[in-house]
RNA sequence: GCCUCUGUAGCUCAGUAGGUAGAGCAGCGGACUGAAAAUCCGCGUGUCGUUGGUUCGAUUCCGACCGGAGGCA
């Protein structure tokens, strides 16, 4: 038996619970691969695993960071590669199970991050960029690595990618091509859930969030601001807070920022698919408007144990 | 019952003075290496209500029928 499972599958799939199934049946613990349920204090709105539902599995890379910190790939591959290590040394099974592909790709390739040195580069660039306007910063970007200033589009990154240029010498998309060179640190059994059609994914998509505003999504959202989260930081960007801060700001009701939750959940599911659909290690786990999770669980079985041959 | 308006993409609608059609939204596909629930790129997916007629050719013009909205009774 493998010792490593990836479970995969946009939001509202059902990965928590198979998760949770499987670590029952192969004496697992759960890693999570969520870049949003990272922080603490973010409950509803990340669909975060209550205790019950956990069912006294361990979870690990849930509430590691606050609101209002600075997160990151390279921070998760961190500190999750250190917990599922220890996870296969204790003889057990890690279950790395999550929609943050970014996340899960990086942690299981065992990717190593260009430096990220505090030389004050960034700062300068920082500064540079505000004094000669992005358009410079472009083109400067476009000269070093044409390829980067064609797929990079955001300030954060195209400083980034100057930022690894200048400290290391190598431009940004050497350093990612000379990456997926090196050989994946782990070799997991690849798990992925799917729906078929696509509108019955966009069905539980939509109850979800129906399900989220009763249990008190708004309220969670003012707690948040009210201990002091600015609603600029990055975690209030999530899909379910960004909306709802909206409306509790006036600029629209909370029944227009419940539809637009609805709306760009659908459009992550569908970014969500495309990463994974991409690995082509991937069992798919396909759900049809009848199945129910009992199914689902038989499959993965049948492809767990096959992947022990 | 009569009159008027209306029927084109999943939705709201444009358009073709007769040569099988295009916008927005929705949807679909893709990219992604220290913000990734982010950020960005690409793609019209169509029995033009049905059925006859006129025509080389009809979504377009004419008739009938069917559906929808309003008005008069």
């Amino acid at each position: 038996m493998n010792n490593i499972i990836c479970i995969a599958g946009p939001t509202a799939s059902g990965k928590t619970a198979l998760a949770v199934e499987i670590a029952k049946e192969y004496n697992g613990e759960v890693v999570s691969c969520d870049s949003m349920q990272i922080y603490k204090r973010m409950d509803i709105g990340t669909a975060k695993p209550t205790s019950e539902e956990m069912q006294g599995i361990p979870h690990h890379m849930i509430d590691v960071a606050e609101p209002d910190e600075d997160f990151s790939v390279s921070r998760y591959c961190e500190m999750a590669a250190a917990i599922v290590d220890d996870i296969v040394a204790r003889g057990k099974t890690a279950i790395i199970a999550g929609g943050t592909g970014l996340y899960m790709d990086s942690l299981i390739r065992g990717n190593t991050f260009a430096p990220f040195p505090s030389t004050g580069q960034r700062e300068k660039l920082e500064r540079q960029a505000d004094e000669m306007g992005m358009e410079y910063m472009t083109n400067w970007l476009k000269e070093i690595d044409p390829e980067a200033a064609e797929r990079i589009h955001d300030r954060k990154r195209l400083l980034r990618a100057l930022e690894v240029y200048l400290e290391t010498g190598e431009t940004i998309t050497e350093h990612n091509r000379k990456t997926q060179l090196i050989p994946p640190k782990y070799h997991p059994v690849w798990l992925g859930l799917d729906f078929e059609p696509r509108a019955a994914l966009y069905e539980r998509i939509d109850l979800r969030v129906n399900i989220m505003l009763e249990l008190g999504l708004v309220e969670e959202i003012k707690a948040l601001l009210a201990s002091g989260i600015p609603e600029k930081c990055t975690a209030m960007q999530a899909i379910g807070y960004k909306e709802f801060i909206n409306a509790l700001d006036g600029r629209c009701t909370i029944e227009e920022a419940a539809a637009e939750v609805q709306q760009s959940s659908r459009r992550y599911a569908k970014r969500q698919l495309t990463w994974f659909r991409r690995n082509k290690a991937m069992n798919w786990l396909t759900r049809h408007p009848g199945e129910g999770s009992e199914e689902i669980l038989a499959k993965a079985r049948r492809v767990l144990c096959e992947s022990d041959k």
